[in-house]
DNA sequence: CAACTTCCCTGCGCGC
DNA sequence: TGCGCGCAGGGAAGTT
């Protein structure tokens, strides 16, 4: 099923075999298919020569001499292919061009969906009612923020239905909406004017990234997670959601569910996809990365800016202080042992424990987890009620601790594995065994960067990491959030 | 006008 | 093995 991308291809592919040829004579066989009627459509092309191929939304765009042009829409499974004259044709073969080379050039089309409309040069933007309402195409040069905020803010219509709407923005189809709905994190019923600016601003930048992605792979969109979740194998499909019903997200292992919205099958992740009543306008940007990779040093560039930083470790700690019911829940599960005499938790105690037994590690996790998310959750709302653009959630084990459904995008923090583990034998003073088993005690970094929205290499100067920072900001809308003195 | 529904087609997977 | 049913899908046209 031809979206966008597989059209440019298509185009681009015609172009190369028959970007100039001329034909001879036409045979339709199947008459609904072409305007005008068929006898007149052979008569028109006869004799003519292609003089260029073009391109609007998913329609293709033959140009003729003498103002000539012919638009043929695809649908669901047209094709065109070209064979050496006197080929026989197939069972699905409607229309064949014979062309003065002696070659063919043959339309076929399983469904019969297809149709081609044959006019004057000019007139098919009028006269075509699906080029007439084309919408914009998904480049960044044409797709502007400021569009897309105006025509959101004008319907009530779910987002899904909404986007598969041509006259809206052209090219998109069933596929790659879901897809950059998943990447995205915006639930398929979601209603367009209740859809956030940073949300669009995402979306955009999605839509854009997709079809380029799949235009430069001749049609098909390849992305590089890998086997996350217990999935064997190479990953086959490149899919994120399509076709995926009952398989784990990618990002949270979320089995995937399908629906039906707008009489249109639809995949989405239901914890990352979330429908919201009320979307708030606050961005939640989860800040993560391995270990020695310098987080903390990207996490700092964002308070200078005075943008909110919710510290997950920091959560951690609190949740045990003395008095609360998480340290209270420790001690009946491990023993006094765990507690010292001043009534703080006796961290050393606890992590010798679960360091040398996986279960107790994941007893602990049982009990410090839901208390960090319920802590996160709570303070995500004061931020959200107070309006604030743009909060920061810093989790060394955003992923690993399952907390990557309550943010908005990720930024990974990464440098090459060699500088990791150089910087964390200086820094803590480690032995290379040692600083070798911390680090492959986390989820690898390749994982992590193949989860990321946003990768931010901090392999060179405090100066560069901080452009890509500045950098995202702008992209992202926050541009504005810089104060003068920070920057 | 927005928001649905129907129609155009054939192959395929499913249940019996 | 075979038969019928329902579904898949983009976009236009028709209906509420």
């Amino acid at each position: 099923m031809p979206e966008l991308p597989e059209v440019e291809t298509v185009r681009r592919g015609l172009t190369r075999l028959v970007g100039h040829a001329q034909i001879t004579s036409v045979d339709v066989y199947y008459e609904k298919m072409v305007s005008p009627e068929a006898n007149q459509f052979k008569k028109m092309l006869a004799g003519k020569t292609i003089e260029r191929i073009d391109r609007r939304g998913k329609y293709l765009l033959f140009r003729f001499n003498d103002d000539l042009t012919m638009v043929s829409h695809l649908r669901m499974e047209g094709k065109y292919d070209v064979q050496p004259a006197g080929n026989p044709i197939t069972k699905h073969t409607h229309v064949v061009f014979h062309l003065a080379d002696d070659r063919d050039l043959r339309y076929t089309d399983t469904r019969k969906f297809g149709r081609m409309h044959l006019l004057k040069t000019g007139e098919e933007a009028e006269l075509v009612a699906g080029l007439k309402k084309m919408g914009p195409e998904p480049t960044a040069e044409t797709l502007s923020v400021a569009y897309m905020k105006t025509i959101f803010g004008k319907s009530k219509k779910a987002i899904k239905p909404f986007l598969l709407d041509q006259s809206n923005i052209a090219g998109l189809g069933n596929i790659y909406v879901d897809e950059t709905l998943w990447l995205s994190r915006i639930h398929p019923e979601q209603p367009a004017n209740t859809i956030p600016e940073f949300q669009i601003r995402q979306l955009r930048a999605n839509i854009i990234a997709e079809i380029k992605r799949a235009i430069d792979g001749h049609g098909t969109t390849v992305h590089s997670f890998s086997t996350a979740y217990g999935e064997a194998g190479e990953f086959q499909n490149h899919l994120m959601v399509y076709g995926r019903k009952g398989e784990p997200c990618f990002r949270c292992g979320t089995p995937i569910e399908k629906t039906k919205v707008a009489q249109r099958g639809t995949h989405f992740c239901p914890d990352c996809q979330a429908l919201r009543k009320n979307p708030g306008e606050t961005m939640v940007l989860g800040l993560t990365g391995g270990i020695a990779t310098g987080k903390s040093a990207v996490s700092d560039l964002f308070k200078a800016y005075q943008i909110p930083v919710i510290d997950a470790d920091k959560i951690a700690r609190k949740v045990v202080a003395p008095g609360t019911t998480g340290l209270k829940q420790i001690q009946s599960t491990f023993g006094w042992q765990m507690i010292q005499p001043d009534g703080s938790l006796d961290r050393h105690a606890l992590g010798t424990l679960v360091f040398s037994q996986p279960e107790a590690l994941a007893q602990l996790n049982g009990i410090t987890g839901p208390l960090i998310k319920k802590a996160v959750k709570r303070q995500l709302q004061g931020y959200r009620r107070r309006k604030v653009p743009l909060v920061i959630y810093d989790a060394p084990t955003l992923f690993e601790a399952h907390q990557a459904a309550v943010v908005n995008e990720i930024m990974v923090v990464t440098v090459p594995e060699q500088v990791q583990l150089e910087r964390l034998m200086a820094r803590d003073q480690l032995p290379k065994k040692e600083a070798l088993d911390r680090i492959s005690a986390q989820l690898s970094l390749a994982e992590k960067v193949k989860r990321a929205d946003v990768v931010i290499d901090n392999r060179h100067s405090v100066d560069k990491t901080k452009a890509q920072v500045v950098r995202w900001l702008n992209e992202a809308g926050f541009g504005s959030l810089m104060t003068d003195k920070a920057k």
